[in-house]
DNA sequence: CATATGACGACAA
DNA sequence: ATTGTCGCCATAT
């Protein structure tokens, strides 16, 4: 757990932004950094996931670098796991790469608009 | 307090 | 496409 509670506001304010990228589409840690309030936070976001349980909903597979390249090795179980679940989701994995242009999540106005806590930094001093 | 370490990212060779 | 550097910032030691 995190050491202290604006950390803590800080990791949960990420999960619930990888929660709302839709199944179909990725995200790259510092879009989810920036969507989350949390500018130049990409790092941030990769320990925040690292602290998800094993067992989880938040889509964290849904959440690759910039590159469009999973964050994990090739091989690894994590990265299996995460082209597995893509694949589900029909996103297409060339040479290990997914096209950005095509699969970056893009949310609309409405969806960010009705989660101002992105915005606003309300975090408890 | 000083370093080292990352599920990162942008950029220059 | 690859590799190296540097910036970033929460945690770990």
């Amino acid at each position: 757990m995190a050491r202290n509670p604006k950390s803590q506001y800080r990791i949960e304010r990420i999960w619930a932004t990888v929660c709302d990228v839709p199944a179909g589409s990725v995200a790259s840690y510092g879009q989810i950094a920036e969507i989350a309030g949390i500018p130049r936070g990409a790092r941030q976001v990769g320990h925040a996931l690292r602290q998800l349980p094993g067992k989880t909903d938040v889509p964290w597979h849904r959440v690759i670098r910039s590159s469009g390249r999973s964050a994990f090795d090739q091989g690894s179980r994590a990265y299996n796991r995460q082209v597995k679940r893509l694949m589900m989701e029909d996103v297409v994995i060339l040479e290990g790469r997914i096209d950005m242009q095509q699969y970056r999540w893009q949310p609309d106005l409405d969806e960010l608009l009705w989660k101002p806590s992105a915005a606003w930094d309300n975090a408890p001093s």
